[in-house]
Parts: structure tokens; C-alpha cells; sequence
DNA sequence: CGGGCTGAGTTCGAAAGCTGAACTCAGATG
DNA sequence: CATCTGAGTTCAGCTTTCGAACTCAGCCCG
């Protein structure tokens, strides 16, 4: 968990990986929906990439020059339960007066999506833990 | 997203809420387990009891004087899925010479616990999110 | 009684990180 | 040629973090 947050733990990296996940690729979009500085943008974007979790690369519209885009990896994509985690404990407990900001639906039934606790024998746990045991090492 | 990540998203606050989760709950114990410096743990526990996340009451042991220890909320305990999710990610993204440092099982069956993406109507979807719609509000 | 120990902080100066605004640079546009 | 745009970089000021030292209350020991 350490090591995760070491990549993905620090101001605005999360919040950068939601616009990727949502569509949001280029820079200005990215910074405009975001609110980060462009300098730490830069950053983030750079240690993301270096990370494995983001990939950079060159894209061209038509009558302008090259640019970057950010698209994520397959092991990017993997953050989605992390995302996901974080939204839903949000909608549970922070006060929204108009409801939540986003809603995200299996887009197979379009019933709302959450991130469950699951074993591998396929029992769906409670959210809190309780029935976890956690073993070192 | 970024409402919860101001609560729990700065250096320390998850590992602090990871120790917790373990049962670590003395001032002293979770500074030794994270690392943390005093100074910014006491911020961050103060910070943790103000949104609702952790509570922080006096303990007493034999022939000492009163103590704080600090315990999960119901709230705080719902972030379970947050930390699963971010174990997870490491656990398979980043090498681990002798095996993950943490295994967790369900204590009812003895298999491993994961952090799943599910719709409300029981399909499980895949870990990237690629069969989940996104509707702004 | 006096000195030392412990848990939980607080205080400090130095280092790192964040912020907003200004500057750069390359290519397209007029 | 001057201007615009996307993507940065630089800079000065501020905030946060770091690690080490200091505090403080109550207990324990001799």
C-alpha cells in the first residue's frame, strides 16, 4: 500500500487519473478540469508515466503540430476499483444537496456500480471489513 | 472524489487508517508502524476525528494514567474497500521479491479477498472498468 | 523524596512542495 | 510579420513536512 501511494498518493495524481478515465487525454483539458497548477501537472503526468500507469503519446489534429496525449495501461485501467472506492465513500458520507456528482452504471444492465469486497469463492463481504482476517507477510 | 481526498488523500492519512484497520490504535504504535512524524500524526488523527473517521477515546491501563486511543466510526470502517483496492493494485503491479507483505481472507471460507467492481443487480465486471457508463449529473 | 521513564504531544529551523503569475517555444493562422 | 495556442518552464512567496529536541504529567524505583 506504501509503494502504491508513493505513485498514485500525491495532490492531484488521483483526480488526474479520474479525467483520464473519463476521456479527458490533453493537457489543457486535463489541467482545466482538474485545477492543478501546470507545473505540478507536468509532474504528475511525468511520474504517472514513469510509473507504468499512464502512457504518453503523440497525436496530431488536423493543420496542428504534434501533440501528447495521456492515455492509460492496462494496469492504469486497474486503478478503477481504487476510483471507484474513493467516489462511493464520498456519495455515502459527504452531504450532497443535489445528489451525487456522477453516477456510473454497468453499462451491460445500467444498474449502479460499486466497489464490493469479493472472495475468490465468490461470497460478496460487507463493506466494512468485518468479516477480514489479515495475515503478514 | 476530490471531497474525500481532501479527508483522507494527504501523506499518511491511509497509512494511519491501514494500522487502524490492523488494530493498531495507540499514538505511540501507529507512529512506529508508519513512520510518520509526531507532529504531522497528530494533525493527521485530528483531522481523521473531525470528519467523522476515526474517534478518539480515553483507555486507561493498569496504573498508568489515562490515555487516547483512536477507533474506527462506521464511516471509517467503510473505507475498507479503499484500502483493499489499493493493496490490490500493488500487490499485482509491483514486484514483490518474497510475495505480497499482507494477504487477507475471508474469515468465513479461508479464500482471498478482493476489491471487485459489482452492479447492484450481482454481475461482477471487470477489474478496468471498461463495461462501466459514466452519467454526469 | 528525587531521578528516571513513558506516552503523547509541541516547538524549532531547514528542506521540500505547492501556488499563481509571468515567461518560453514551436508551429499554424491571418 | 504579428498573433494565437498548447505545453511547458521559471520564479518568488507561501505552506507543509521533516527530524530532532524539548515539554509535561503521572508512575516507578531506590
Amino acid at each position: 500500500m506504501a509503494q502504491t501511494l508513493e505513485i498514485i498518493g500525491e495532490r492531484w495524481s488521483l483526480l488526474v487519473l479520474r479525467e483520464v478515465f473519463l476521456g479527458v487525454r490533453r493537457f489543457a483539458a486535463i489541467q482545466a478540469a482538474t485545477g492543478a497548477p501546470r507545473a505540478v501537472l507536468t509532474r504528475r503526468l511525468e511520474t504517472l508515466v514513469a510509473a507504468g500507469v499512464l502512457q504518453r503519446r503523440a497525436y496530431r489534429e488536423a493543420g496542428t503540430r504534434a501533440r501528447h496525449e495521456y492515455r492509460l495501461t492496462p494496469a492504469g485501467r486497474e486503478l478503477q476499483p481504487v476510483l471507484t472506492a474513493l467516489m462511493q465513500w464520498g456519495d455515502r458520507h459527504l452531504a450532497w444537496p443535489e445528489g451525487p456528482p456522477l453516477r456510473v452504471t454497468h453499462a451491460g444492465c445500467g444498474a449502479p456500480v460499486r466497489a464490493a469486497l469479493r472472495c475468490d469463492a465468490g461470497h460478496v463481504l460487507d463493506d466494512t471489513g468485518r468479516e477480514l482476517q489479515a495475515i503478514p507477510r
